[in-house]
DNA sequence: GCAGCATTTGCACACGCTTGCAAAAAGCGA
DNA sequence: TCGCTTTTTGCAAGCGTGTGCAAATGCTGC
């Protein structure tokens, strides 16, 4: 490796005839540096190509500007339209992001925020699986800001951003019932994740209310081919549902994949289905889903904002975002 | 904030009662310490819940452990698989991704570059756009390695992985010509990036040499919507095409949904259809598009294995990777 | 017990930066 | 020009690490 290393602030003051602490002065906004110096250190380092070393200004300021986004399955629709707006917001805040690729095991969430500690992350984001208490606790005593999105959890210290999944739930009930519709069914996955049950949850209770039953099909993980596998076992039940609700938009896609070719059923003259997560194959021709927006850039504006405020954050904040429902034609009338 | 800091290897060495260079080995692979002093230190960095800190060590060994990644689009499905697959390795070789989303705009990539350097990343990996040559100058001057993806650039000094496009092209047009059509069109987007371009002159020169002629219509972005404006534009012609290659899946599945829906007309039956990437959605049944696989994850694996290698590595080293042909059901015959 | 050797340990410096503090320079009114 | 205030500048300490070097320790074979 060329031994001519990165050049320092040292080389730029020499050349600029100044002194080094002129040159950090420079490039620290609020210092006071007259503009001769000033434009005189700007030439040198333009000239020479120097860049502050964020490492040691992290190690300095005790601030790095890192910010850690923790998420599984990120070639997923919904996971990285929320990871793209996450980062967007994160870069107009004069962060930047660390992304952490966690599987299943659970102990992988931990070691992700062990590495976001090691790099002193000022805060970490986390989009997937629920880390151990005794980490968490860690973080929070390192000063490091923690967000939880969608993770239905009641500990102290992280902000938390959740959806109105129960309410949502009702909601596309009554749209059911509303369209004729009587054989409810809710078509969700084994990951069993918070939000994946509030929405069973409250889909059952509200159908419930309105004095309906609900079948409800659990399959595999969250994606298309669950939803093609618990078509399966839907649609060849005695007693065919005639509305099913989908825990996520790609179990939407597959189970209408598997209803329209593979039993020749038609969404929605036989049966109507809606999703969740409004991923953009939600919208295409092909599958024209009514389904509930999640809130991908009002989420990131929330957990950006609360990460960089200035002030100490109180401490059990909890942030309930409403998604909206968004009506396409899975779903008779309207 | 708790001004109460991250716990340092001062602490840790007075808790175990060794010296601090003592912890500090612990932590060094290839280090020189006796298991006895080994153990203590590790208890009591377990105790206080210690982590060494990766900025400062970055700061002295020169290494930060940081890979940059330079995306734009990171919602899109090709995208974020090529991300996934990235992170997933960079982890498995012991770096961490910092993500940075680029729009269109080209500063941008430049901005990312500068940010990558700050951070004394490593090496960056570019997916999308092209920096200045000055930049990438000055980031291979600084030691940092640089890998471009699909950007057809022949500038000395970065890794460069390309997929054999222009021949995936040429072996498309004949699976066209062998399912009996006659009337060839191309797909494209204006985005103009080189991997677009490389597609659609490695299809029209291959049809040429097949004695026919290529329609070629670019229109937006890449992405569905365009799909479903090329459509538009070539579906309405006086001599309509009977087989068309799109740049992208997104592209096919635009034109395939506008080609179903909007035109009633039958792919392949009536029109055969070709796409690039094998996005998940390539896959769907509503869709089951013929297209050329990208190698996300050899392309992860070469652009990973390169940038940790120990020795230096050739000046202008240049990797060409093929794309499979995936045959599904939107071409006839096969 | 002791010479001879290999291994472990502590000291101290370096990495590139920020920042409090005091000295120097600049501005200003008389 | 001179006192005074305000701004700018340089010095030096410190952030948390890694590592070369020399001293100290532990082992082995007599």
């Amino acid at each position: 490796m060329s031994q001519k290393l990165f050049v320092s602030a040292q080389e730029v003051a020499e050349k600029a005839g100044v002194s080094r602490s002129a040159v950090s002065r420079t490039f620290t906004s609020g210092a006071s540096v007259s503009p001769k110096t000033r434009q005189k250190v700007l030439d040198a380092a333009e000239a020479l190509g120097y860049h502050v070393n964020h490492l040691a200004r992290g190690l300095m300021r005790n601030e790095s500007g890192i910010v850690c986004l923790i998420v599984s399955e990120i070639g997923t629709p919904y996971r990285s339209a929320l990871l793209g707006a996450l980062t967007q917001q994160l870069q107009n805040s004069g962060k930047i992001s660390m992304l952490i690729n966690t599987d299943r095991s659970d102990g992988s969430v931990d070691l992700a925020l062990r590495q976001a500690i090691r790099y002193r992350a000022d805060a970490s984001i986390i989009l997937s699986g629920l880390p151990d208490k005794s980490i968490t606790d860690l973080c929070l005593k390192n000063g490091q800001r923690l967000v939880l999105i969608n993770r239905d959890d009641d500990r102290e210290g992280p902000l938390k951003i959740n959806i109105d999944d129960a309410d949502a739930a009702a909601r596309i009930a009554t749209a059911f019932v509303r369209a004729g519709c009587r054989k409810l069914a809710f078509a969700n996955s084994q990951a069993g994740t918070p939000s994946l049950m509030a929405r069973e949850r409250g889909f059952v209770a509200a159908a419930r209310a309105l004095g309906l039953d609900v079948v409800v099909e659990r399959f595999g993980h969250t994606g298309y081919e669950s939803g093609r596998a618990v078509a399966q076992q839907l649609l060849t039940r005695k007693e065919r549902p005639d509305a099913v609700f989908c825990a996520t938009d790609l179990l939407a896609c597959g189970f209408m994949d598997a209803a329209r070719h593979q039993f020749s059923i038609s969404v929605p003259d036989q049966i109507c289905v809606a999703g969740f997560d409004d991923i953009e194959q939600a919208s295409w021709s092909s599958y024209g889903l009514t389904t509930f927006a999640q809130p991908v850039d009002m989420i990131a504006r929330e957990a950006v904002s609360w990460l960089v405020a200035e002030t100490a954050q109180p401490e059990n904040h909890t942030v309930r975002l409403h998604a909206d429902l968004v009506w396409r034609t899975s779903i008779r009338g309207g």
